[in-house]
RNA sequence: GGGGCCGUAGCCCAAUGGCAGAGGCACACGGUUUAGGUCCGUGCCAGUGUGAGUUCGACUCUCAUCGGCCCCA
């Protein structure tokens, strides 16, 4: 074999070839009106610019890339747009490391990546390209958050916040992963700051409930994330009322409960050691001991603090709760297990029927007192607390009643009385989106001594960053950009006095929360989108991505465009019809990482194997949601498929097209599968798709080599359907295989432009299928049969066969299951 | 602790409640080849983690159990 033999699949030439022709062609450009087609729009997670493509990119994107080039081959107007995610961190730490601007390293690796994208043969609209971190987009990254701001949706507040010591910055919720730094793995500390925050939490009941249409087109596991994390409880809110005491005044205190029921079993009451309220109610004896308690309280990591396993601790504030239901006198406590931003950052303690509070009671000699009988061990007995439905007791009027009843009964006497009311309570928490680092979107709002926070006008956006680089971006705990003196102090918009420019820039998470929508006009300057090109393209018909961002950024997204749907800026509330989560590509069953040393850089697998034979593996690899482990598969063997196709395409190129109707076998055996790849593509389901393909390539080998010959009319019309289909795995041999079946590629006959294959539904008829009868349940006997075969003359013809007979060997026949055209079950008696 | 997903040949994976195997990897053998590789062909290998149940019939549905992964606490 040398590279100038003819019958030799070279791979190498082949993505030169066609890459340089498809340059000059641009042949994937999304239509702008739909010209009466119908419209689809496929969307990959945009990458973050962090050095070249990965394996799991190669992944994502060879999933995305099939979706797109499948509709644009049913005669869809498909849009298929890439951009980059360019504002964060990791720019801005290597700018520090290196003495730079944070856009050089961005903008270099955005360019490499681009060239990647484009060698991997991803069939993109290159026209529509953008990057959240251009002026020409942040511009309206900020505008949004001026409508959000007029709205009420963006505030600032005092409250303890999650800090990253290492990255000197706050943190959302949702970026602290079990108590550490989603970025940098740092445990995080909290602070009292004023920040940012979007009022998320008055989305919550339609984030929960317009999931429900969502059913079915997005991964069943995404869905229970999404609800796990706004995680939405029902009980009551209950006012306890705390006594004056050492010259404290009397204060309410409402706390939230999803267990009403259990009122009469709270023997004390907590409330969060860092919260105001702890320090409002604590008494002067107690002050020392409170301030030292709050110390130690204050390096532990929420997760520390919420750990069962862990010693309670705690201390008295010195003051006594009345109990709304029995007017009982409980001690007021401060404890770390409750969060102050949880909640009201207070609770009442049930101690028999919470573990919690039953674990604090017991370190510290405090009554536990059962309201619920369960018919289990009492909780002050064996120290385990029982949570379970049960009847009522030492509950005063309310003895007797089951868990539900008492909760009803309870909640509405409590509300008649005005000492609480049925309440629902989220677990989720507004989104904290101001961060004092350089890299993002900065905040266009102006503090005025006169007129306080002022937004900067329309007409004065993009707030652009100052130019600040190298060490001017060190963290220290304030932004970068409050050095940054000749950028900071401006004059006051609405008085003219002096004011200064807010420093903190926007997480990055709302840069991500409408690319989508950009995409449908890139270059808009009416507003952040054209409303009619939004109306035509939007919503993202199949959004692919990694199930990381199952919570962060698909909520995110879903919230901002609930709210532009509020102010009439889109008529639809969800932006992603259908979604699919790829799996990870991982190597010898772990993730791969640097410090393991099992990275596979996809480089030098592109460059060993060529981009068709990785797209391929990775795809036939299993199903895309599944985890792919590279070390069980086999880019060689993807290789060797791509050549067997190559030579079938080969023969029957160069053999010529004969006269005459072709072959009906090979006809019948093309349509059949045709058909299930069909099917299977529409079904994501590319791996089984790409196994028929094998069997088509194998089906055209032997009708060349034995069967009909290579000039046979249905041999080559197969020979064309494998090209086009298998374009949407292997872009580069489909159409080099388009090419040598004599298409002027060049000339703009490119396949990713060709008709999908229809198979004649006459064609899928079979003359005969094999029936297998079986006794009692075990296959005594095959039947051709036709197959329309009606149940009466296949239960004829099956009791008729001489094997069967047989097996039944005169025995009474108990039932005969019959299932045309392809089973019968006879039971004997 | 609660919830979810997944266990099929040596390996990766298929199988509307109806013949457990489509496809691939690996391996073995034969043909092709100067040889290796390629290529063509043939073969090899499981009764579906385990135990019950429903059913004429269960990889598929139900329950329990073991193992792995994920989410929430």
């Amino acid at each position: 074999m040398t590279d100038e033999d003819p019958q030799h699949y070279d791979w190498r030439a082949i993505q030169e070839r066609w890459l340089g022709v498809w340059d000059k062609l641009d042949p994937y450009r999304a239509g702008g009106a739909h010209e009466g087609k119908p419209k689809k729009y496929i969307l990959d997670m945009f990458p973050y610019p962090s050095g070249d493509l990965h394996m799991g990119h190669a992944e994502a994107f060879a999933i995305g890339d099939a979706i797109a080039r499948y509709w644009m081959l049913r005669g869809h107007d498909v849009l298929h747009p890439i951009g980059w995610d360019s504002f964060g961190l990791p720019a801005e730490n290597a700018a520090i490391r290196r003495d730079e601007h944070p856009a050089d390293y961005t903008y270099a690796n955005i360019e490499t990546q681009a060239q990647s994208f484009k060698r991997y043969a991803v069939s993109f609209d290159w026209s529509r390209r953008l990057h959240t971190s251009d002026p020409g987009y942040y511009r309206w990254t900020q505008w949004l958050f001026l409508r959000f701001y007029e709205r009420g949706l963006a505030y600032r507040k005092a409250s303890p916040v999650n800090w990253c010591p290492v990255d000197q910055t706050v943190l959302a919720n949702e970026q602290v992963v079990a108590g550490r730094c989603e970025r940098c793995g740092t445990e995080v500390t909290k602070r009292n700051l004023t920040q940012w925050f979007f009022k998320i939490t008055e989305y919550a009941d339609r984030l929960l409930a317009d999931m429900e249409p969502l059913e079915g087109s997005w991964p069943a596991r995404v869905l229970l994330m999404q609800r796990n994390w706004i995680g939405r409880s029902t009980g009551a809110e209950v006012d306890f009322v705390v006594e004056a005491a050492a010259g404290r005044p009397e204060a309410r205190v409402t706390v939230f409960t999803t267990r009403p029921d259990t009122l009469y079993g709270a023997t004390f009451f907590v409330v969060a050691a860092d919260s105001p309220l702890a320090e409002t109610l604590v008494v002067p004896e107690q002050r020392a001991a409170f301030e030292a308690y709050l110390q130690q309280v204050r390096r532990l990591t929420d997760i520390e603090r919420q750990s069962t396993d862990r010693e309670k601790t705690g201390v008295f504030l010195g003051r006594h709760a009345v109990n709304p239901v029995n007017s009982e006198r409980i001690g007021v406590w401060a404890a770390d297990y409750v969060l102050a931003d949880y909640g009201t950052g207070a609770i009442m303690a049930v101690p028999a029927h919470d573990q919690r509070d039953l674990d604090f009671a017991r370190a510290f000699g405090l009554p536990v007192r059962m309201v619920v009988d369960t018919g289990g061990p009492d909780p002050a007995e064996v120290g385990v607390a029982t949570t379970s439905d049960g009847v009522l007791v030492n509950s005063g009027p309310y003895d007797g009643l089951g868990k539900d009843a008492a909760i009803e009964r309870i909640t509405a006497d409590l509300a008649a009385r005005g000492g609480g009311k049925a309440a629902v309570n989220y677990r989720l928490r507004d989104w904290l989106l101001s961060r004092q680092r350089f890299w993002g979107a900065p905040i266009p709002i102006v503090h005025c001594a006169q007129c306080g926070e002022v937004a900067v006008p329309d007409d004065e956006l993009p707030v652009v960053l100052p130019d600040l680089r190298g060490q001017d971006l060190a963290p220290r705990g304030v932004s970068p950009l409050a050095s940054a003196t000749g950028w900071v102090n401006v004059t006051c918009s609405r008085c003219g006095g002096p004011g200064t420019r807010d420093t903190d820039t926007m997480d990055t998470f709302v840069d991500s929360s409408w690319y989508f929508l950009r995409y449908c006009s890139p270059s808009y300057e009416g507003g952040p989108f054209d409303p009619d090109a939004v109306r035509a393209w939007m919503p993202v018909d199949n959004y692919v991505g990694g199930v990381e961002h199952a919570i962060l950024h698909l909520l995110y997204s879903r919230f901002f465009t609930k709210v532009l749907h509020d102010m009439g800026m889109v008529d639809f509330v969800e932006p992603f019809t259908a979604q699919l989560n790829q799996g990870q590509v991982i190597n010898q069953g772990k993730s791969m990482s640097k410090s393991l040393g099992n990275g596979v850089d996809l480089g030098v697998e592109l460059d060993a194997h060529g981009v068709d034979a990785i797209r391929l593996t990775v795809l036939f690899a299993g199903p895309p949601e599944d985890d792919k482990d590279w070390s069980d598969l086999s880019p060689t063997g993807s290789g060797k498929f791509l050549a067997r196709a190559w030579r079938v395409w080969s023969d029957v190129g160069s053999a010529g097209a004969a006269a005459g109707p072709g072959d009906d076998v090979v006809r019948r055996a093309v349509a059949r599968l045709v058909h299930e790849v069909t099917g299977l593509v529409e079904g994501f389901r590319f791996n089984v798709a790409i196994a028929r393909l094998m069997e088509l390539t194998s089906l055209l080998r032997r009708a060349i080599d034995a069967g009909p010959g290579p000039a046979d009319p249905a041999v080559r019309e197969g020979a064309e359907s494998l090209a086009i289909m298998l374009s949407l795995f292997a872009p580069y041999a489909g159409e080099d295989g388009w090419a040598l079946l004599g298409r002027d590629v060049e000339g703009g006959d490119v396949v990713g432009r060709a008709t999908w294959p229809v198979a004649d539904p006459e064609l899928l008829v079979e003359d005969a299928v094999t029936c297998v009868v079986q006794v009692s349940g075990k296959v005594r006997a095959r039947l051709s049969v036709p197959p329309g075969i009606d149940e009466g003359a296949l239960r004829d013809l099956a009791l008729a066969d001489g094997a069967v007979r047989r097996w039944l060997a005169d025995r009474e026949i108990r039932t005969v299951i019959v299932r045309p055209p392809r089973l019968v079950n006879i039971v004997p008696a």
